[in-house]
DNA sequence: CTCACATTGAGAAAAAATTCACAAACCAAA
DNA sequence: TTTGGTTTGTGAATTTTTTCTCAATGTGAG
């Protein structure tokens, strides 16, 4: 869904106003009837005879993605890959915004990384309300996963994103996803053996 | 089966010598037919009456993912990205060494970072061979993301992860992966939606 | 308005993946 | 050696996913 998405915007880019499900496929690399039952699982979109609009499709899909809204993020742990996370500027287009940057070390709390002030993590609750934040990305050492986890969790927030090499245990209601960057070289080692 | 052998490492770790598929597919949450029939594809591995031998399974699991071996890694492109995946351990463990960091900036070139020295990108070439990189990895701004790849090819590597949020073109016989941030957080938007 | 053409939506068919079920094989104890 | 209790490996059954097909519907020309 996420790859008809992204075609949508460069066709939209490229001025196409309309789009028919075989040419999107081939755009996408998979079946028309695919995209057809895709598309038409969340509603009916197409013109018989015609297509799909594009913008109107693409729309609806940001829609049922949940991308029509911005989303806000607050970053625990502000060190390389914090820094490299606040910096790329990639996800801004999708509508997520990196509005708190977090760290627990008093050395750094005050210091500018783009346009945020790092703050004290113990001030996370209230800036969380404050700011509206709905997902937590926690880039500490894996030491301090667990306590950066309860952090988020004490402050109200529902989704976590964990960079940290450590499975961290939240409430039931809370929602976790791990970023493996191991999980792609073994892709690639894989491939690179077996074709 | 990335799953299995994680299960597996843990098993091995607290002293389990043989497990069975049912107990397996518990803590892997699969159902133990579908384990069998994995196993089986690549080899009889298990024991009729008793099960499977954990560190036997878990050899030859590594050895079909590659594993076994250790792959050799260059990093194009040394900002904070790149130096958050130099210092990140995870990766060692799995038999993945990063040998090689390049950057263009003149200013950057000889700057240590771990203990890997900066080399400038016009000696990739000479430094794949005597490092025998099998692995190039770029974390360059977009802009210079072909530029990198293009180096990366023309030093006879067969394998890139693209970090920067760029397409890239290559030769066919070489195997391109990308990562995106953004998918992890569309996941977790859509859930904190759809439940 | 009618006709020729294009394309969707959805049910039918085919393919793929998952799960079930059980014979074959193994171990241990008697 | 035989017996009873396990557990794998695999063919069959089931479920899910993907693809095919075509009536229904829209467009635009005449
Ligand atoms: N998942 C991946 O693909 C991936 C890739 C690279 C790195 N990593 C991991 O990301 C983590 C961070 O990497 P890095 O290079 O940025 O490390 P780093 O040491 O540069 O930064 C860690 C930061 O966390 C802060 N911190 C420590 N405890 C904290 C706490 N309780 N609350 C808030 N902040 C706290 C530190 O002050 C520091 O600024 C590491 O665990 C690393 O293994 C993951
Ligand atoms: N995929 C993801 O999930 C993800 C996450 C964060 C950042 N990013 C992307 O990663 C990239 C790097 O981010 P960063 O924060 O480390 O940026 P950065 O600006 O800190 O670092 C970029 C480095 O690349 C070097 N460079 C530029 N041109 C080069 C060339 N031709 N050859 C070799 N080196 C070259 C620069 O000198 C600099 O050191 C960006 O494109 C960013 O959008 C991706």
């Amino acid at each position: 869904m996420a790859v008809y998405l992204q075609v949508l915007e460069e066709l939209e880019a490229e001025g196409e106003e309309i789009i028919s499900s075989s040419k999107l496929a081939q755009l996408c690399g998979v079946n028309p009837s695919q995209i057809r039952k895709d598309l038409a699982y969340f509603g009916e979109f197409g013109v018989r005879g015609v297509g799909y609009y594009v913008t109107d499709l693409k729309e609806s899909i940001k829609h049922f993605l949940g991308l029509d809204k911005t989303w806000n993020c607050a970053i625990v742990g502000i060190g390389n890959l914090g820094r490299a996370l606040i910096n790329h500027r990639a996800i801004k287009d999708k509508g997520y915004r990196i509005v708190g940057a977090f760290d627990w070390d008093p050395f750094k709390i005050g210091e500018k990384v783009g346009d945020l002030e790092i703050i004290c993590t113990r001030r996370l609750k209230e800036k969380a309300k404050e700011l509206n934040i709905q997902i937590g990305i926690i880039t500490t050492p894996p030491n301090r996963a667990q306590r950066a986890a309860n952090h988020i969790v004490e402050a109200g927030i529902k989704a976590i994103l964990n960079f940290s090499p450590t499975r961290i245990s939240v409430p039931d209601d809370v929602i976790v996803d791990y970023v493996e960057f191991s999980r792609y070289l073994i892709y690639l080692s894989f491939k690179l053996i077996h074709g």
